[in-house]
DNA sequence: ACTGCGATTATGTATATACATATCAGAAAG
DNA sequence: CTTTCTGATATGTATATACATAATCGCAGT
């Protein structure tokens, strides 16, 4: 017969059985201090009165402790303990859909067209909308796309592909899918910038979007590396009133 | 003499003599992968191949590949070994500075204006700005606020506080300093939630603002909470030529 | 009271070992 | 020729152990 104390937590708390032991302990440390249970401050058990609570060795506590302090959750201190951190940084994790998607989710139906095709060598022009690059970038391709919901026009997207990233681009038809998700597919990302503004639509974007001149919009903007090299830059524009972005934070993930 | 094949990569690769050997083992997995070398697909070579390319033992070898699957770079699978993964979440990480930091960045004297100030009884509007909350709101701090970058104002704040969750914010002053760097240092929050979006100035923020009632404004809400109740809500309004959010993405961290 | 030093303590990292589990290849049986 | 079983393999988790390191406490000696 086993230790009671330890067993009866090990069953009550925690999640199922089919979770780790040290993925459990990490989950119980981490609700408490969400929860506001563990404030700021607060001196989570040593690591020793942790291995009697859970009747386990200190490896395994330490593994639940060591990836929550790198997570930002708790810090550590030799000879003192581990401590409930304040969450200092306004981080937020922002999420870039698919158009697609986003426009289905409205319950509309969507719609994509391909309205101006060109490839040419890359002026100053392009390469600064690519970005920092160790070469310099040979031809590129730019397109102009327009994306509907419903009858509306829903956003307007301009992009600059470098073909010396993405050579398979020059033979791609973008007449039926957008190049947003067919790049995703062809080429593995590793950096990516976002800016998000708000401007007023120029003359032929209000055009474009069915709107009066100077009407505002919002404006996404994403650059993209693969391997340090820039892949694509494209500029998307909303209607003020037809897109917001959202982002959430939690520290529940880890 | 120690093993001179082992040895060698020891001293040439990875980080200095500082970092642990897990993290340097970590760090040159995550470069070859993050620098193109080992694409999507690749399998990583085995736990017992890095065990001995690195002379030590598997425990300090999985304790490197499996945060590398945590972190979302590889993917692990039993019996047929580990695997680059293409990055397929178009997550960035946004962060949000404080708007004295921001200003000052600009090479711009900050200064800060305390507009209102209002206590009440929680209207159905401000609950529902807020936000979702298990327990009905009681009084609440409404205030309005200019931050000002030199002469010229710089984005309109309009927040409400939960007096319920902070109740010291009721005996605070706001004439000096912006309510929301006092509300990190008060409250520890859990979780929250970003709008970002576009839209015309109303008449009154563009009054306070100094421009033409409906100019373009980019307008970023922020909702907070801690321990699953509401603690503040946060409206920035920015005229469009005067900020712009920026998000950058890289698995780098880890 | 102050200073220096050693003991204590909690964490940080690494090892050898053990067994569980998913999965695949190939052998054995039908 | 197909199905089933079995063994090999790589990862997943946990343990006991060991030594390093940083920080702190308390004691001894000035």
């Amino acid at each position: 017969m086993p230790d009671s104390t330890a067993e009866m937590l090990e069953e009550t708390v925690g999640g199922d059985a089919s979770t780790s032991l040290y993925q459990r302990i990490l989950n119980d440390i981490r609700d408490r201090i969400v929860s506001g249970e563990w404030e700021p401050g607060y001196r989570i058990p040593f690591e020793h009165e942790l291995t009697a609570e859970y009747g386990c060795s200190r490896m395994t506590v330490n593994k639940a402790l060591s990836q929550l302090a790198k997570a930002g959750l708790i810090e550590r201190r030799r000879r003192s303990g581990s401590f409930v951190r304040r969450p200092q940084s306004q981080a937020a994790v922002l999420e870039i859909h698919d158009i697609r998607v986003e426009v289905e989710a409205l319950g509309l139906p969507y719609r994509y067209e391909l309205m101006a095709q060109t490839k040419r060598r890359a002026t100053t022009v392009d390469r600064d909308r690519l970005g920092p690059s160790p070469s310099t970038a040979g031809q590129v391709l730019a397109l102009q796309c327009l994306h509907y919901a419903g009858v509306r026009p829903f956003c307007v997207e301009d992009r600059l592909i470098s073909l010396a990233a993405v050579p398979e681009a020059a033979d791609q038809e973008f007449r039926k899918s957008a190049p947003g998700p067919w790049l995703i597919g062809q080429v593995p990302w590793s950096a990516a910038e976002h800016v998000i503004r708000a401007a007023s639509a120029d003359s032929e974007t209000a055009a474009d979007l069915g709107l009066a001149s100077g009407a505002p919009c919002l404006i996404i903007e994403r650059r993209t590396w693969s391997a340090e090299r820039p892949v694509t830059h494209v500029r998307f524009t909303y209607p003020a009133n037809a897109h917001a972005v959202v982002a959430r934070f939690t520290p529940s993930d880890s």
